[in-house]
This record gives C-alpha cells, sequence and structure tokens, in this order.
DNA sequence: CGCACCTTTGAAAGGTTTCAACTTCTGTGG
DNA sequence: CCACAGAAGTTGAAACCTTTCAAAGGTGCG
C-alpha cells in the first residue's frame, strides 16, 4: 500500500522535472498523463532498450534508474550515462533511429512510451531541452573520465546527480536517494569497485558526504561545486 | 597557388561527406555552394565557439580539423570530440541553443555559416544523421576514456577517425593525414603525451601502425578492429 | 537460518604520471 | 641556403594512483 502510493508520488515528479525543462501547456500535460497511463513495470536489470534497436518513439522514464551502457568484447561493461526519473530516452531527428546503447534498468522501474514528436509543440519544446542537457552530460561525462582522479569524479557525478534530483523534487534538505552499489558506480566512473569503496570511505572520512544504505547527502555542495569547477549549466540563449 | 588548389578539394571533400550522410537533393547542393562561398578562415588554436556562447545557426567545418574541448579550473584540458572536414557544429533542436563546449581550430581551417534548419528537408536530413553519429562517437569516447587502456584507446581513435574520413575520401590505401601532436592526441585520450609517446612507439613496434610525419596508416585495421570489438554503426532503422 | 549480494580489508603488482633533460623537426630571417 | 628559435618528439627513473586477487564481514529477504 505504502509502495503503491510511492509510487505514483514518483511518477508526479518524473512529470514535474519534465515540465521544469520548459512550461507544459494543457494539452501537453493532458499527452503525457494519457501517456503515463500505459506505463509498465520492468525488473532491476531488465534491459529497457538493447543495442541497435530501433525506436519508433520516446520512451520516458517515470520511476526508477536506468543506465545507458557499452559492453566491451571481454566483459568490461561502462555506463554511459545515468537515467532518473524524468529522463527521456531515445530522442532522435531520424524517423527509425537505432539506439547507440543498450538502456538496462539499475533498480524497477516504471516507463511508459512518449508521445510522439510533432503532437505538441510545447512537448517538443521539452524534448529538445531534455536532449540539449542529455548532450552536456555526455561532455560532462567525458571529461570526468578524461582528466578526473578517482575522488574528483565520484564528487562531480554526485553532484551532477543531485543537480538533476532536484529540479524533479527528489532532494530535501541536501539528502537523497541514490540507488546504486558501489559497482555500478564504479562501471559509471571508469574504476574497480574497489578502489570505489575506498575513495568513498576518503570521502566520508573528510565529511564530504554520508552514504547510509540507498541515502546519500552531500555535506557542502556549494564547496564542493567550486573546488571542482563546476558552474551552472546554460542550455539555451538569454 | 598549389595551397589554394588543396583547399579547394578539401572543400569538396566535406560536402561529399555531408552527402554521403543522406542523399541531398538539388535544392540542398545550392544551398550548400551557397553557404560555402560565405566561408571564412580561421588560423590553428583560434576559436571557433566559445563555451556558452550562443548559436544561431549551425556551422560547417569544410577544411582542416578541430576540437570540442572542455578545460577545468587548474588548467587540464579534455577533448571531448574530433571535426573533421563535413562535421557540422552546433545542431539543437532549440531556438538559441548554447554551445555546451569550446571549439577550437586544431590546424588552419576554413568554416561557413550553414544553411538553417528548416531550409531544405534533405539537407535537415543529412543534420540529423550527422548529429546522431556525433552522439554515437560520444558515446564511444566515454568508453575509451572509462574502459580502455592507453594502446586500445590510441586504436581505437584511431580507427574511428579513419572511419569517418573514409565517408570524405580523405583515406587512400589505409594511409590518411592526422594534423594532431602526440600532446593533442594526449588531450583526447585523457592521457599523458609521454605515455602517448610511449604507446605510440610500442604499436609501432608490434607494426599496427605507421606515423609519419602528419600521416599515419593502419597496417591491418580489420584485425585491429576485430580485436578491439569494434563493429559497425548502424545509426538508423532498415 | 541461510543464501545471495554487497561492502570492506590487505598486500602486491601494474599502468600511468611526473619531472627533467635531450634530440629531432619545422619554419622563418639573415 | 644556412642558422636559429620554438615546437614537437624521445628517453630514463622514480613516484603515484589504481587495479588485481583473495578473503572476511555485513545485510536483507525468502
Amino acid at each position: 500500500m505504502i509502495k503503491a502510493r510511492r509510487s505514483i508520488d514518483d511518477r508526479t515528479a518524473a512529470l514535474a522535472r519534465l515540465s521544469t525543462l520548459a512550461p507544459l501547456d494543457a494539452d501537453a500535460r493532458g499527452l503525457l498523463e494519457a501517456a503515463a497511463r500505459g506505463a509498465y513495470a520492468l525488473r532491476s536489470r531488465q534491459e529497457l532498450v538493447s543495442l541497435g534497436e530501433v525506436m519508433e518513439a520516446p520512451l520516458i522514464l517515470l520511476d526508477g534508474w536506468a543506465a545507458r551502457i557499452r559492453v566491451l568484447v571481454d566483459g568490461r561493461r561502462q555506463i554511459v550515462s545515468l537515467l532518473v526519473p524524468g529522463d527521456v530516452i531515445g530522442l532522435s531527428d531520424l524517423p527509425d533511429p537505432r539506439s547507440s546503447a543498450t538502456i538496462i534498468a539499475l533498480t524497477p522501474v516504471h516507463v511508459c512510451v512518449g508521445p510522439p514528436r510533432g503532437a505538441s509543440a510545447s512537448l517538443d519544446r521539452a524534448y529538445a531541452v531534455s536532449r540539449a542537457y542529455d548532450e552536456a552530460f555526455l561532455l560532462a561525462q567525458i571529461t570526468r573520465l578524461g582528466r578526473m582522479n578517482a575522488q574528483e569524479r565520484i564528487m562531480d557525478l554526485l553532484l551532477e546527480l543531485s543537480e538533476r534530483l532536484e529540479l524533479a523534487g527528489l532532494v530535501q534538505h541536501k539528502t537523497f536517494d541514490v540507488p546504486l552499489t558501489q559497482e555500478t558506480l564504479s562501471d559509471a566512473l571508469g574504476l574497480t569497485p574497489v578502489h570505489v569503496n575506498r575513495m568513498l570511505q576518503a570521502a566520508r572520512k573528510a565529511d564530504d558526504l554520508v552514504w547510509t544504505g540507498k541515502r546519500i547527502t552531500i555535506n557542502d555542495p556549494l564547496r564542493s561545486a567550486r573546488e571542482l569547477g563546476r558552474v551552472p549549466l546554460r542550455i539555451q540563449g538569454e
């Protein structure tokens, strides 16, 4: 019972986040709510989309976390990006785009097929903003992996996540749910689980963060952000 | 005189590559040729676009190489992606998109302002394909940096470049121009110049490649590609 | 209560970086 | 056409960060 209630709340969060990207008119809201009624559930570890699959319409992640992954021949795995509630999957200008990565659920998730492009101007706008953010996150991920050490990578990613979750109203008192195992984190950060563990301990010892169970608190986000040279993202003119 | 001639050839290559992405009708070709007549030159190291700048229209790189870069506060630099002739810069669905990275010329370049979106359906299609490729290259860059060692990163990037240049007809006999210094390469690969130097020597000793001056030959591209688990990119349905 | 999954720990090996110096190129001016 | 200065490539040794391997704790759920 409590579980069901939470789930509904979370879907609201996802839609709330989408509408933060660009103002949605009544029309767009109606389309989204209709789409969300067709939501379906997947269990943790299940594939939402597989590499090379043709995607006829975008998917919207309503609830739970997912990841875009690439796997090398020998099994090494890289999480290209993390997907949180409100993220849109598979946006493209092409008619029958193929997914450039496999997408798997990191937790139990609820997904729905998003309204197609062109259905609503204000929704298209939100899609465009969402895509622009996604691209910016990819660039951030590249500089993280290319030029930051383990400690910096961890903190930088957590700060990015907290900023993204904030838009969905999923951060309270600098605290938010991070349903990731250290192994998952290591796949996102290009590190080994063992090293992530050690660096996480160091961060806790340095009082940079608190990580209990699946919940995380960044003690001084502004200081941490400043140290990493993070600046607010500006995606669009004006 | 010879120089001028070469430049014209190269611009043709760039446009040829664009039209490989999607068939361009006469209309689109006309628009592109008109755009190319407005081309301007920049010297090596000059900025084409700076971080956060509003881009009213996409740019087309006609000639020369450029790079999208991110710089950390302490000066560490990461090349997010390399741009070669035929690449389109700053595509977005948003009205006044801000550039998510700084773009600098790695060689002397010729750029022109691309026709705006909506001017030609067949050109829009080419833009869409170009953007889809770009995104796929970002994902590839992420897995390179996150999960490959120095040797693999070098070979993988060079293979990607050769595939891209092939589309522009800039590869002959497995050989192509790579006007990059080892330092530039190291910024793309998330390594130090010294280490790139050593790994390059190892690759030469192993007979994987020949690098003389600004020219590179990958001796057995198919074998190298297989070893790295590279598969042909499929961007679109069918 | 027990199995499965996650986190933690230690010690040694390994890949990459750092620093500093030296050599080889390349383009420009005399 | 040679000389020179600056840029790019090369080398060595030591330090450092991260990985590897293996095993021991914890925790949650059926």
